[in-house]
RNA sequence: GUGAUUGUAGCUCAGUUGGUUAGAGCGUCUGGUUGUGGUCCAGAAAGUCGCGGGUUCGAAUCCCGUCUUUCACCCCA
């Protein structure tokens, strides 16, 4: 089978049924869901230009570093876009005051040069909303709110909600030397890994997956102690307006995420059936500069791989939305199959699902194929019918069969 | 980028220390006498054993390369 010409490139797969049929429910849900807490639905390009990833993710960051697919076919350096938020915030920064309080959602396909792993594609597709304006607890606490009916319209159980923050910009640099100066005397009991984090990045320190490391944050004073006042607050105020809505949070002051542009609020929702990627969402407050003015907002996004995994050990899978139902028409000589044609025209314009087999096959054959297609019942016909005007239907379930006049059935269909 | 791992019919997998026409189950198709499915029975079709080299009288089985799968690190959804 699969020669090299028709395999998909690594880390991008082909969705069919019966997988589609989640993704649709997905979808359409999601839609839904948003559509409740007023929110638009907003679709950007694909591809932007390099700059828009490089100025709203952070020059350092892995994702604009090594994981994009970029390439520059004139002019500009374009790239595939990682992830939503980027291209959303370029275009809300394009419609001035508008922009400064919207509230929009997309879903899409995104790319990232990566080793594909559990939940991991190069081509994955995300849902991710955005909300922009200025720092109010009440909106990142209505994020999540909005994030937790969006999995529990999917069906999903047995996710996590984890929040943190990781205060102002003016907190950063006291947060980090906070952490620098408290890691320092452990130095040697740091993994290799982290000995480097601690001038690179000492907030992956926190969140190392190494045992020994652990112990030794444990014991440290954590990130949000180092933070003013306002920060701490604020992430109280969320908190509170989360209990209000009765969310049921963890707040994990060991929870980092990696994007340069969040401020204050962060929170990440995992799944225990994902393996070492638990995260299936995530999320937080922002401030994005693209031109002078920084757009701040609130947002989060989504993995559907991730989502999927996590639904599928809920036992919902694709096939329980596989559409079913309607009529199969079976046919029994040419006449009939011509005759057939001209009714299934008519009973499709009526929005009913209706399948028949376009070959001359044995009744049988198309009988077995009228069960596959989940139809309800079954229209047959052969010249007896034809030449007295009517069709024999057969309800699948029951096996019990009648005789109806043509025009009855075109009516009551 | 690092370290492992996988690749045999549409699907899930067997295939013994390299040896004649590569197997099974499921699925598909066709039948089980006049126009009836989901059960049962019978039969059939379907694989250049991921791809490319090499070793050998001979390779799905050994070696090398390559693509791909899965998993962990890294990072992230």
């Amino acid at each position: 089978m699969a020669s090299n010409e028709f395999q998909s490139l690594q880390g991008m797969s082909d969705i069919q049924a019966p997988e589609i049929y989640l993704w649709r429910m997905m979808e359409e849900r999601a839609r839904s869901v948003f559509n409740s807490y007023s929110y638009e639905e907003l679709r950007t390009p694909v591809l932007e230009k390099l700059s828009v990833f490089q100025r709203s993710l952070g020059d350092t960051t892995d994702v604009v570093k090594k994981e994009m697919y970029s390439f520059k076919p004139s002019k500009h350096e374009l790239a595939m876009r990682p992830e939503g938020t980027a291209g959303t915030i370029r275009h809300l920064a394009g419609r001035g005051e508008e922009g400064l309080n919207a509230r929009v959602f997309y879903i899409g396909p995104m790319f990232r040069y990566e080793r594909p792993q559990a939940g991991r594609k190069r081509q994955f597709h995300q849902v991710g909303v955005e909300a922009t304006g200025e720092p109010n607890p009440l909106a990142d606490a209505e994020a999540i709110a909005l994030q937790k009916s969006l999995l529990d319209a999917w069906g999903l159980t047995g996710s996590k909600i984890q929040v943190s923050t990781r205060g102002e910009p003016s907190d950063r640099k006291p947060v980090a030397d906070g952490l620098r100066a408290a890691l320092q005397p452990h130095l040697n009991d740091l993994c290799e890994d982290c000995q480097r984090r601690i001038d690179e990045n000492v907030l992956r320190v926190i969140d190392c997956k190494n045992e020994s490391c652990q112990k030794i944050v444990d014991q440290i004073p954590s990130a949000i102690e180092f933070m003013s006042d306002a920060s701490r607050a604020y992430l109280d105020q969320v908190i509170q307006a989360l209990e209000n809505m009765g969310i049921d949070v963890t707040v994990n002051p060991k929870l980092i995420r990696g994007l340069d542009y969040y401020v204050h609020t962060v929170w990440e929702i995992s799944h225990s059936a994902l393996g070492a990627q638990d995260a299936l969402a995530g999320g937080g407050r922002y401030e994005i500069a693209l031109g002078k003015k920084a757009i701040p907002g609130v947002g989060f996004a989504v993995g559907f791989e991730r989502a999927i995994m996590a639904l599928e050990a809920c036992g919902i899978t694709g096939g329980k939305f596989a559409p079913e139902g309607g009529l199969w028409l079976v046919s029994l000589g040419d006449a009939a199959l011509a005759e057939n044609m001209k009714l299934a025209a008519q009973l499709r314009a009526k929005g009913i699902r209706c399948g028949m087999e376009l070959a001359n096959k044995s009744m049988k054959a198309q009988m077995r194929k009228a069960n596959r297609s989940g139809a309800a019942k079954v229209i047959i016909r052969g010249d007896d019918e034809i030449e007295k005007g009517i069709v024999t239907v057969k309800d699948m379930a029951e096996g019990s069969q009648e005789e109806l006049n043509l025009e009855d059935l075109i009516r009551d269909a």
